[in-house]
DNA sequence: ATAATACAAGTAACCGATTACCTCTGTGCA
DNA sequence: TGCACAGAGGTAATCGGTTACTTGTATTAT
């Protein structure tokens, strides 16, 4: 393969020159000059090493998206935007998928400082409560390295992060079926729940404002995959005193819940309104369609890499943006009768 | 951030021992050399460099995965299980999402040789039949940079490809439909269909070989996105003797057909039978859930891989798998009435 | 006792770029 | 006429590793 030496040779002269007419450098170089290069890279079908390139200057101009499972339409959707703003900046994405397993993160964080990437997008892994420990080292380490980082989907101190206000979703969710009548309603939690537990504090506010106690029996947790909502229903739906109201804190689950319900017998929303966290294709199609807390998925993601650039290419400081999510009202609920 | 030069002075020693001593190499080294040099990179919070180990190697170990979409599940199961795959055999995997705008496939093609990728799992972006050149070029530009590729998806001379026999699998979709009794059967193609229209031609054949002859107005195209099911459905619905069963050659218009029939107040099953291409949850979890032809996602991804290492560290000629699809019988089709 | 060999390390060229600094030539102005 | 300066280009160090080849010493065989 063709390199700037060949070049130089070919054309008769130093490399200096070349990679200055090559890159367009701000440095005065003879038309007759610039001619004989472009052409002599032309016939030797040169390519530019961006592996030496990132050496010399010590940029990638890469960026890792890290996050906890790529089968799930919410961060296929986030990704989507992701890779395409930052491919537009003129950066290439590594995927990292996690698919929840928390040591793969670290593995990740490992090898992504090794590549020298110059920044990472990322969703925390976190299945059991102590990950959350692990998360917040390994995005230490990669700050500790130089790289940037932004962060969505949790809360980290001295790290900028899209910040998607879920405890009002959740609020207004809960809010819409008290309105509708309800007075049990159930909470699909995910795994522990996060850090700060946003969506299952909407509920529980929004209840106890209404002046409902909260009932631990009406709180399970699922493993935010379909099959996860599909259990969590029926547990709920076999305590003495059942819900007539669920709401379930991501897309999988929801559609889960809708045909464990099914299942059981169940009909959505005569006897029982479900409301699901993540709007998608899986939301609309379902039968019947799903009420949903929406999260503004491209915003998020442009949000994102705004924020990373910001950092890579102008060295601010951390910072977060709030994103506001939206109840999107179909057809799953129904007015307690 | 320290380099195995710190480490050398720090320890006393060469770089060359440095750099045996990180990665085994297979030459004689005091054991109290080794620690010194163990200890001095730990201290050091050393992280090697696998750019300038790139660049020395002449190796990057990354692939890109180079496919039309990626907010469609097809793409996305197969996706999680080629990351996997690499991560697991040392290689980062980037991300290359077209979007279905061959422009951006080429663009893709280029940066990839200028970063030096190892290989390249290419699924070809095609909208007008003419792509099909571009895709060609782009494939060619790649090996004659010396990079491994692995096609699949469509068919190419000369590559590596997992070819999964969709002929077969619309075939069979088709006699199923005539054995329940349908006569007159629509076809939801894609876009100007692929260089082979296997799908096409299954389906037509089968047709053929029960005697019945082909209505062009039974076939349409749609974009291979839900809306395109949900178009090409009223258009087949609204021609003189409509068909009482449809095939759609992928997932996301089996389920837009699906949704276009009950808008337009068409049973599904009674009125309408729908086999769709590609298995997802969205498949199992509409209403009624859809009898589709099944391919091998996991599979695909796994004889991807191999097949690429094959060329990368195998140095194998270019060779195709043949994979088969399945037809998994859902509620979806029913017996003529 | 000496040559041959194994062991343990070091030297420096190389991978393919970038770029600070230097050199040479020609022009303009005092 | 002499000098400053702009224009055009070259030299070589650098980025952070790898590795072929060399060197010096200790051990073994003869």
């Amino acid at each position: 393969m063709a390199t700037i030496y060949d070049i130089a040779k070919k054309a008769g002269v130093s490399v200096a020159t070349v990679s200055r007419v090559l890159n367009g450098v701000d440095h005065p170089v003879r038309e007759e000059t610039r001619k004989k290069i472009i052409d002599a890279a032309k016939e030797l079908g040169y390519r530019p090493n961006k592996i030496a390139k990132s050496l010399a200057h010590r940029r990638t101009y890469t960026v890792a998206l890290l996050i906890p499972s790529i089968t799930n339409n919410f961060y296929t959707e986030i990704a989507e935007v992701i890779e395409q703003k930052l491919g537009e900046k003129g950066y290439s994405t590594y995927l990292c998928n996690t698919q929840r397993m928390i040591e793969k993160e670290t593995q990740y964080v490992d090898d992504l400082i090794a590549r020298r990437v110059d920044g990472v997008i990322f969703s925390p892994t976190r299945v059991k409560p102590e990950d959350n420990l692990v998360n917040a080292r390994n995005l230490e380490e990669l700050r500790k390295n130089g790289i940037a980082v932004v962060a969505f989907g949790s809360h980290f101190s001295n790290v900028s992060q899209v910040y998607i206000n879920t405890y009002e979703g959740a609020l207004e969710a809960t809010r819409y079926l008290l309105e509708l009548g309800h007075r049990r309603i159930g909470f699909i939690d995910g795994l522990e729940a996060g850090t700060r537990k946003s969506r299952r504090r909407g509920y529980m506010d929004a209840l106890r404002m209404a002046g409902i106690e909260i009932d631990a029996n009406l709180i399970v947790s699922g493993n935010l995959e379909m099959d996860g909502g599909y259990e969590c229903v029926r547990k709920l739906m076999q305590i003495e005193e059942p819900p007539t109201a669920i709401i379930a804190v991501n897309n999988l689950m929801a559609v889960g819940a809708l045909k464990g319900a099914k299942d059981m017998g169940i009909d959505v929303p005569g006897e029982l309104s479900i409301i699901g966290f993540d709007d998608s294709k899986l939301s609309e199609v379902v039968e019947p369609p799903l009420t949903v807390v929406k999260q503004p998925l491209k915003e998020i993601g442009d949000v994102a890499v705004g924020l990373l650039m910001e950092q890579i290419e102008g060295e601010s400081m951390p910072r977060m943006v709030e994103l506001k999510t939206q109840l999107i009202i179909r057809v799953s609920c129904t007015r307690k009768r």
